[in-house]
DNA sequence: TATGATAGTGTTTATTGTAACAGTATTTAA
DNA sequence: TTAAATACTGTTACAATAAACACTATCATA
C-alpha cells in the first residue's frame, strides 16, 4: 500500500473530518474551498491520486461520493515519528472519529516503548492521585487487556477516561486515583459496555498548552 | 423519543443500508427509486418525519444531506416482540453495520429471560461440542464481562466468533468447543483487540434455513 | 365522526455538483 | 538531468438534487 503525500493526507483528513462531523463526505467544491484551491480540478486530481492508493473509493457522477477505505489508525500509523492524538473524548464521541484527530505529536513511539501507541487529552480530575492532571496528555499504548492495578484508558459507554483496572473472574471494578471519586465495579448482570483501549504509559503536559505543527 | 412508524423504520434502515455500504447516505430521488414511489415529495415528507422525531438531521440544500443520528441499536430496542439479527458477521465488517440488520426474528426477548438481546447467524464449526451447527442463529445477551467457562460472542479483530471465555488476572483464553480446533490466548502483551458482545444464551435453528417476514 | 397525523402523486425551478477540456509550475526519483 | 509524478489555475457544459407549490387518500384515535 502506497502512502499518501502531505497534501493527501491533508485532504483524506478532511474528507474524514466531514464525515465523521456531518454524516456524509464533503462535495469536491467544499474540498476546493477548504484548502482554498483556485479551481475543482485541484481536488479531483488529488481524489483520483488517493483513490488509486486505495485509500478512498469514488463513485464517479455521484454527490459527494467518496468512500473512505481505511481507517484512522491505519493512516497514521504510517507516519513514524509521531503519535496520533486524539483530543479529548466527549461524550457520545466515537473513538476513531469526529473532531478527534488533532495535530500528531511530534514524539518518537520509541520514547515511550513503541507498540500501536495513540494519545488522549485528559478531561477531570480522577487521576490526581498518579499526577494525572486535567488537560494534560495521556500516551496509551493500545491492548485489550492489562495487569491488575495498571491504569488503562477505558471506554464506559462511548467517554473514554483513565482509570485503575482490578479484574477478577466475575467483576471489573474501575477505580480513579482521587478519593471523592467512587469506584465503578461491574458484574456479569450488568449490561454496560466496556472496552479497554490500551494501557496507560505516560503523559506529556506543556504548562502553557501551546499548539505544535 | 417518539418512535417511528413502520414506513419510517424502513425509510431509516435503507439510508443505514445506504450509509454503510457506500460511504455516504442516499439521495432523496435514491430513497424513491428503491421505494418505487413515484414522486420526490412522499420521501421529503418521510425525512421530515423522521428529523422531527430525532432520529436523522437533514441539511437543507445539500446533496445527500441526511445524517443519522440513532444507532441501530436504539432503532431496533424499540421494537417489542422481536430480536434483532444481526446475520453472519464477515471479516472486517463493523458489528453495528454493513449487511448486518436482517429481518428482525419474531420471538419475544422473554422467552430467553430477557435483557438487550440480539442475534448472529453462526458461521463454522468451532462450537460443535455445544450443539451448535453451522447456519444456526445464536442469542445473544449484551454484555461485557462474563462467567469464567461461559460461551461469549467475542469479536476478535472486527470478526465475531463464539468461543468458550477463561479469564484471568493477566490472560484470556478463547476455547472452541471443537478438538480440531486450538486455543486462543490474549496476553497483556498483545495488541489485538478482543471485545466480548455479549453472553450466549442459546440457538435458533430451522432446518429447511426458511425466511420469515 | 371529525380531526390531525401519515402516506402519498405530479410538476416546475433553482441550485448543487461532477466531468472534461486545455493548460502551467513544482517536486521527486531514476 | 531528464522524465514522471504531483500540485495546481481557469472555463464550460451538463447531470444530479433539493425545494416549493398544489393537491388526494388513508389511517388512527379522541
Amino acid at each position: 500500500m502506497k502512502s499518501l503525500t502531505n497534501k493527501q493526507l491533508k485532504i483524506y483528513e478532511f474528507i474524514l473530518t466531514c464525515q465523521t462531523e456531518n454524516g456524509f463526505p464533503p462535495t469536491q467544491a467544499e474540498i476546493r474551498d477548504h484548502f482554498r484551491f483556485g479551481s475543482l480540478n485541484a481536488v479531483r486530481s488529488h481524489l483520483m491520486l488517493i483513490e488509486k492508493k486505495g485509500y478512498i473509493r469514488l463513485s464517479c457522477g455521484k454527490a459527494r461520493g467518496i468512500q473512505l477505505k481505511r481507517t484512522p489508525a491505519s493512516i497514521f500509523r504510517q507516519q513514524d515519528g509521531s503519535i496520533p492524538l486524539l483530543g479529548s473524548i466527549a461524550a457520545g464521541v466515537p473513538i476513531w472519529a469526529k473532531r478527534n484527530f488533532e495535530t500528531p505529536l511530534p514524539i518518537p513511539p520509541s520514547l515511550f516503548g513503541g507498540g500501536e501507541l495513540f494519545a488522549l487529552r485528559v478531561c477531570g480530575d480522577s487521576m490526581t492521585g498518579a499526577g494525572i492532571k486535567n488537560g494534560d496528555i495521556a500516551v496509551i499504548q493500545r491492548k485489550s487487556c492489562v495487569e491488575n492495578g495498571e491504569i488503562a484508558a477505558v471506554l464506559i459507554d462511548q467517554e473514554a477516561t483513565l482509570k485503575r483496572v482490578y479484574l477478577s473472574s466475575n467483576s471489573l471494578v474501575l477505580k480513579a486515583d482521587n478519593p471523592s471519586f467512587g469506584d465503578l465495579e461491574y458484574t456479569p448482570d450488568k449490561s454496560d459496555v466496556i472496552i479497554i483501549l490500551g494501557r496507560y504509559l505516560g503523559i506529556i503536559r506543556t504548562e502553557n498548552n501551546r499548539c505544535w505543527s
